[in-house]
DNA sequence: TATTTATAGTTTCATTTGAAACCATATGCA
DNA sequence: TGCATATGGTTTCAAATGAAACTATAAATA
């Protein structure tokens, strides 16, 4: 009978890369949850409105990476917040724009150097070397997925 | 008045590990929850007492890195369904004693190979010297938790 | 010994999340 | 035009998750 296989966590790459990234996410994730009571996604729906001004939920969906329903559902507190103003569109009644309002973009604003700190900070734990190495590799396992539609 | 910076998910290095990282595990996972039946908890639960045998509740969780109620809803599914045996610790009667019993390893047996598979195919997407720095990458950004606890 | 404090694990309750159903509008086509 | 189908977005319902309270037992100490 052939001994089985073990499965080492310690050394098993998708279980390696997974706690990286939720270890990382959630550090940045839980400092502007704190500061201005927004969740990851109303964060990345903020993001994409600054970004593209004007879009639809959906395509705020694409840029973001998330489904329509996760978008839905945060934009329905960003509006209530007045962070971002919501109308029909006119020439499609179904479709809403969206748009980051004054306020919201100075939150942005105080998010985003935050966040390139944290980033900075993370990169700072590795060499030129490795850092360049570490573009290269996230470039060939994840083609950028939004580098086609912009 | 300075202009502010923008934030650009796609460049934003915590952004793409996340989406790399849910993409990988969830690929994994879809795949053993759907033919077995199992949730990503339970299959670390699982893989952990094949590496380490007849481990109280709160040894798991160490392990799989998890807390103790993931675990413990984990392992209440795992006993229902026979594929773990859990008893009183006799020296200590608030602990319970964790073991995969022979239909759990069956099952473990044909995970791991699954999983390693994927893990292939992921490096496969690499060549040798970017495997190599993937690996010292990974170490210099989160040593491996648990090397120091076995 | 009696009492406090700590620990292992479970349960409860509120919140989040995801999938499917749904509503309104638009488009394609008979 | 009228009917089928598709699309944008919201709501509903169930399952997953997290935080805090809880139960049982053990250890520490007065």
């Amino acid at each position: 009978m052939p001994k089985s296989l073990a499965l080492d966590f310690d050394r098993f790459l998708p279980y390696r890369l997974s706690v990286l990234a939720n270890t990382v996410s959630q550090d940045i994730a839980s400092e502007y949850e704190q500061r201005f009571g927004l969740s990851v996604t109303q964060w990345r729906v903020m993001a994409a409105l600054w970004r593209h001004d004007d879009l639809a939920a959906r395509d705020v969906a694409r840029h973001a990476a998330m489904d329509k329903v996760a978008i839905s559902r945060a934009v329905a507190g960003l509006v209530e917040r007045k962070l971002v103003s919501r109308r029909v569109a006119t020439h499609d009644r179904r479709e809403s724009r969206l748009r980051l309002r004054a306020a919201g973009r100075r939150i942005h604003d105080q998010i985003v150097p935050l966040a390139l700190e944290h980033e900075r900070r993370l990169l700072q734990r590795l060499n030129a070397d490795e850092q360049a190495w570490l573009l290269r590799i996230l470039d060939a396992l994840a083609p950028s997925p939004e580098t086609a539609l912009d």
